[in-house]
DNA sequence: AAAGAATGCGGACCCTCGGTCCGCTTAACG
DNA sequence: CGTTAAGCGGACCGAGGGTCCGCATTCTTT
């Protein structure tokens, strides 16, 4: 087996650059502003350390940023209702959506910062795939629903990093009103088909 | 008057500019992988050409992607059923949105150039801005909709420059196939709403 | 515990690319 | 045809991502 543990500081270094960068993500404005040199001096190691633990900048950022996102992921494959696999998708769908809305709104700069430097795309992020898959795995079991797939992806696109960037910092709408408008949205797409009339119960 | 008419190899230079980084972006894979010295090559001029010319990168991407959705623009703003101004919102947001669909579909590169080299976020290019608020009058016109605001943003969001390429590109859903799903999507968006049971004509 | 091996560290270095500058060219106009 | 200034080109600059390699630190072995 090729896996030795790693040296111990080569761990705490590790460490030291999340937070470096986290901190620096959460200070600047533009997530171009933060330089791998200035991450890498704010954690107190050099530029070459930076490097060898995370190969490159969207390296760094995508360890970042699944740090980050860990509990959510947690929350969603084992948490309770309505975040929990337990939940039947009309309600699930839209609290998935919401709690990618509410991650993206607490991490604002880090979550620009990835889905920007992020090579291209966000699409080739595995994280964008599993997001994907799940809500239209989720989406595909509400009846009436057709195009389950790209329906997943347009509902996705509405909770993009610069898209909340957008309203929450430059039109400053406040949080709660996001949220629920994401919902009214949400509710909107899921609630439409043709057999709408009978569907008044619970 | 400030305005003195520009010298003729000026103006020729600055066409060839334009052609010269169309055709870079059509044949390249990655926007970035074009550079401002590759277009100036391409043009047979030199970097301060360009410069003079366009300020600078997003300058020159601005100019081309004005130029080339000039034709959508005019079509929207003053042209015949369904994109014209004469349509009801009902039928003319799906127009619209299958316009700028379409228009993605044509200028794949060229548009994810733009949203990704856009300084940031797309939403302060002033073309967004136009679309979205034509888009948010019109979906405020359609009864029983709310939050046009935030809706027309998510509408938009579904034919972001990234996704169409993510779908068109990667993997590789035929356009008419996937104008229908951008419609479908769109459909059940407006459809929705609680009084759907007695919609049947048209 | 000491010594050898291997892993990790740091920062000087390189390269690319956007953007600037300035002396020369050339269109425009009388 | 001469004057003028708009325009041209490409050498140059600075910033930032990424590499490299001699030195330091940690782990292992006896």
């Amino acid at each position: 087996m090729p896996e030795r543990k790693p040296r111990k500081d080569a761990a705490r270094n590790r460490q030291a650059l999340l937070a470096a960068a986290d901190a620096l993500f959460a200070r600047c404005d533009s997530p171009d502003g933060v330089t791998l040199a200035a991450i890498a001096a704010e954690a107190g190691v050099g530029k070459g350390t930076l490097f060898r633990a995370f190969g490159d900048r969207p390296g760094l950022l995508r360890a970042l940023y699944a740090a980050r996102l860990e509990p959510v992921k947690e929350a969603v494959e084992a948490g309770p209702p309505p975040l929990g696999p337990t939940t039947p998708p009309q309600q699930r769908v839209p609290a998935l959506l919401d709690a990618l809305l509410c991650f993206k709104l607490d991490n604002r700069r880090l979550a620009l910062a990835l889905e920007e430097t992020g090579n291209g795309s966000p699409y080739r992020a595995e994280h964008y795939e599993h997001w994907h898959n799940l809500l239209d795995t989720m989406l595909a079991r509400i009846p009436g629903l057709t195009d389950s797939d790209f329906t997943a992806h347009a509902l996705l696109a509405a909770v993009r990093a610069d898209l909340v960037e957008h309203l929450a910092g430059n039109e400053r709408v406040p949080r709660e009103r996001l949220r629920a408008k994401l919902a009214a949205f949400t509710a909107r797409v899921l609630d439409s088909g043709p057999m709408r009339e009978l569907a008044g119960d619970d």
